[in-house]
DNA sequence: TATAATAGTTAGAGAAGCATTACTTTTGTT
DNA sequence: AACAAAAGTAATGCTTCTCTAACTATTATA
């Protein structure tokens, strides 16, 4: 577990978490996804390790400036990619997955060249 | 090796190579994709298995329509996300390996949505 | 004919990514 | 004190993908 998708996910967690409730633990995380408390624990531990979140005595994370920025780029690119398909007419559900799969994937550069072109 | 991304990218890679040869072999695909003959040989066996591929006795390999079907449809994704992206401004390179990445993880609801809107 | 090049196969290894089970520790609550 | 919630650790497993190494078989050539 070094750069990739996963990660992505779990800040993106956080920051939909974040939202809602007014802190964020591990336990949170894996009740949004899914997952064990375990598989939480060893990711929260990498992204610590990363420098994109910090983990208080309490438990509590919060992002770090590059986490946040991290974060909130996968997330624009998700709700981007979700709305831009939908609005071609394809189904929510379909949307979702594609848009999931797709923000992991490509660069920045593509993302702006797309999304300027779409825009217009 | 069940499904995935190699799966596509060899079937590609075939269909390529057909392009400019008479006949396709283990060892072509090998000297494409710069990938050892072992791994191309195992990758083979694979695609015949999943009935991708069929061998002859002297080792060519030619699609079945399944096969067929695939490669076409990965390498339609691959050039269609590349031009377009290049068409946006996106450079050469970027354009594309993040069309090789695209074209792995779509739908194909989401890959004709894109398709039918880029086109006007 | 002996040797070299070419093609393919199999077995085994290992890296990387991801999540699990099972167990321990800590802490807070009744 | 007893229990439950939260967190953490270690070991394990699975998948995907490619590699090395050893071996066989065929063909070309000097």
């Amino acid at each position: 577990m070094k750069h990739n998708e996963s990660i992505e996910d779990y800040l993106e967690s956080i920051l939909v978490i974040g939202e809602k409730k007014p802190v964020v633990r591990s336990v949170d995380i894996a009740n949004e996804l899914g997952y064990k408390k375990s598989s939480i624990s060893v990711a929260v531990k990498n992204m610590k390790e990363q420098g994109y979140i910090e983990v208080s005595e309490e438990g509590y994370i919060s992002f770090t400036p590059t986490g946040l920025k991290r974060a909130k780029a996968t997330y624009e690119r998700h709700q981007f990619f979700r709305e831009w398909l939908m609005s071609l007419g394809v189904d929510a559900k379909t949307a979702e997955e594609d848009a999931c799969s797709i923000e992991h994937v490509i660069s920045d550069k593509t993302f702006k060249a797309i999304k300027k072109a779409v825009k217009k």
